[in-house]
DNA sequence: TAGATTGTTAATCGATTAACAATC
DNA sequence: TAGATTGTTAATCGATTAACAATC
């Protein structure tokens, strides 16, 4: 049964900040959002959303209310047109221009590992002290040039996210420069932290500290 | 100077469940106090722990807290048994056993980097559904065997903290074989939520994830 | 209309930060 | 003793969950 489409459109550019906590479950819906939309699904209920993400449905329609009224009383919402408004928020429906730097066994893995740039993203290119070396760990068809070329290959090309996966020692120099080339946010893998003029975003991720906490939890019988 | 060590001991087996919160950061300043013990530091403030970990010395005081008292008034915290209380609240002071299955692209990545596993883990073995190709790729001396080879090759060895890195389709029946073999603790590294039972802990950890977020924050000028 | 589900406000929960007496 | 810093309580902040009037 065909519905009219809810009155979205309250505040595109929300005022208030949203919470980090929101941000990172928008892809969350996202992704089960078009699993539905690939299983023909129409609509679907704050409930229906949560459940299998294993989140509480008031979370889900507060998270969405946060950008706008999306759905429709006693109805749910609509599969196609909220993942639409979910990637239109995210930015997911432009392109995302990415580059990696440092391309060792962790970086390189990134590069081959389908599954890490979803639709939208786009690798540019690679780069690492041993460029050679490094393609040769990471079979892909993305250039990998040397550090040494960041500027001469980047200077003048918009680039949205660097993921960051040199040494320790080269973190934050290679941070400034990334910086300096205009880049917005930093995926950074390096366990470090990193100094960022304002406005520029950086998520750690150490896979090494995940694992250590985890220890805690293994203890005794 | 010598100073007599601290009366701690208090409460080893906190009675309160830890907050996770708390759990995710003692990783961090056992990382520290290693820096500050190489460099022959004897003894650190909370200050100057938290600060260049981005951390108020409360929270550091605090968490500590909770599992005794470690440190002296107007003095700060003994470097050494600091780092050594940390070590045994964490387990990491035994040997922590832990196995990889799916040894692709990021699996077979995680086998060979090094800073994955810290000092006190040790990694058993890797499963995979192709382990020569896996082998091809991680160029590790960690043996990899076949996926259906978990039982035999796990069977009457303790594996603390299972590292799962197989295809989406595969996660929940790996899963229910990996606690069936006694595993307490998974790190999640495939986009699906897992059903465990009560007493096994998983962490997720979806790269994905964490740049699609970050192309929140890279919209507009 | 009756049933379902939204958007939103209020209540709850948990975590962070401030403040300070205790104490080395 | 004077100065410094802990452990801990109280205040603050933010996020989650419950509840429900509005509404399709």
């Amino acid at each position: 049964m065909e519905k009219r489409p809810p009155t979205w459109g309250k505040e595109y550019a929300p005022h208030r900040p949203i919470p980090e906590a929101t941000i990172k479950r928008l892809p969350l819906y996202a992704r089960a959002l078009q699993l539905l939309e690939a299983q023909r699904a129409e609509k679907v209920s704050s409930a229906e959303l949560a459940r299998p993400l294993g989140l509480n449905s008031a979370q889900v329609r507060k998270d969405l209310a946060l950008f706008g009224q999306f759905g429709t009383p006693g109805f749910g919402y609509q599969v196609t047109g909220l993942r639409r408004e979910l990637r239109r928020i995210l930015g997911t429906d432009r392109e995302v221009r990415v580059v990696l730097v440092g391309a060792g066994n962790l970086g390189s893995a990134l590069l081959s590992y389908r599954g890490f740039l979803k639709q939208g993203f786009t690798m540019l290119a690679g780069f690492d002290v041993d460029p050679e070396a490094a393609a040769v760990r990471a079979r892909t068809s993305v250039p990998i040039h040397h550090v040494d070329a960041l500027e001469d290959r980047l200077t003048g090309r918009r680039v949205d996210i660097a993921v960051l996966a040199v040494p320790v020692d080269a973190a934050q120099s290679i941070t400034d420069r990334l910086v300096e080339l205009g880049v917005r946010a930093i995926l950074n893998f390096v366990p470090a932290r990193l100094a960022v003029p304002p406005g520029v975003h950086v998520r750690y991720v150490d896979l090494s500290l995940e694992l250590e906490s985890l220890s805690y939890y293994v203890q005794d019988g």
